[in-house]
DNA sequence: TCCGTGCCGTCAACCATGTTGTCGATCGTA
DNA sequence: TACGATCGACAACATGGTTGACGGCACGGA
């Protein structure tokens, strides 16, 4: 690019690129994350399932909890964690301190999802890395998160395009 | 990892956090381009509407090829167009040189929207060239090309979350 | 000319994920 | 003790996806 002669626009992207790219870029690792998972032990998982169990995290939760780190109602977490515990991620217990709550935990099957996810997150970090150059990549991410506003910084991807 | 002396490693971001900046940033784009939308006389609209008004496009397709270009089967294109038909922003048509295929194409409504998506897409791109700079801002384009597999830019993002 | 093959749109059943609204049980507190 | 808030659950429904089936239509070869 910088072949024409006007000094100030250089051919720009326009800007509906900028969505499609960003979305390509974390479809690319999500769906490849997922099939790595399914390799190693992990079929069944789907990319809902990776952020409801964040949302659960190694420390376990409660359904209502769930649903508000999720940005979803309680309803809708409680059914997500139906969809967990079928899968043989979590289990629910009750809570002895109160007889309302009942608390999720993650099994050992879902710990270790977490703990896989993780390490292929890096791995395909150093690929792109590799790729691109670990300087422009380390830009990359400065640059999201000079753009990028702290709230957006949520755990409510799935679900999100369908329900407004 | 990377907290002890070693020379090459200066506390690069941890693998997980590329996927959430770029899913950020993505939906930053899309929230704000939904919320200016609703301001110009377009609310209902929805980030699955405007990625099917997209594979419609000012042509015209036939719910088949909505269906092929979305990445989803053509029933599943044939329910998305029926609510944009109820929403106003297409219209069904007999095409006659083939009794089997129904014209769907865009109304000046849905016209309007594209065009007010192209231009709002395109503020948003200068706000973060300003907010980023517009070196970084190519920089992070001209990256994420290299770094994303071509096949994988397409227009289905809707409904991906939840289908695997 | 007629018939097989294949695409088009539609209907039906179902799944996964959300939503609101309601409700009984329980906890904490005025 | 009684009230109010919260928890989990249930029901009904919307949305967006799937597969399977099916009748209508186009087209090309026996």
């Amino acid at each position: 690019m910088g072949k024409g002669p006007a000094p100030e626009a250089v051919a720009d992207a326009p800007g509906y690129e900028l969505p499609l790219l960003l979305f390509a870029g974390f479809r690319t690792l999500i769906d490849r994350l997922h099939a790595e998972l399914a390799r190693q032990g992990h079929p069944g998982l789907r990319p809902a399932h990776g952020f409801a169990m964040q949302a659960v995290g190694v420390r376990g939760a409660t359904a209502s909890e769930i649903g508000r780190r999720l940005g979803v109602s309680k309803q809708a977490a409680g059914k997500t964690v139906d969809r967990l515990i079928a899968l043989g991620y979590a289990h629910r217990a009750d809570d002895p301190a109160d007889a309302r709550r009942k608390l999720i935990r993650l099994t050992p099957h879902g710990i270790d999802a977490l703990r896989r996810s993780a390490a292929v997150f890096d791995e395909l970090r150093a690929e792109w890395a590799a790729t691109a150059g670990a300087d422009r990549l380390r830009d990359l991410e400065a640059t999201l998160r000079a753009v990028v506003p702290p709230h957006s910084f949520r755990l409510d991807a799935a679900g999100w395009l369908g329900g407004s």
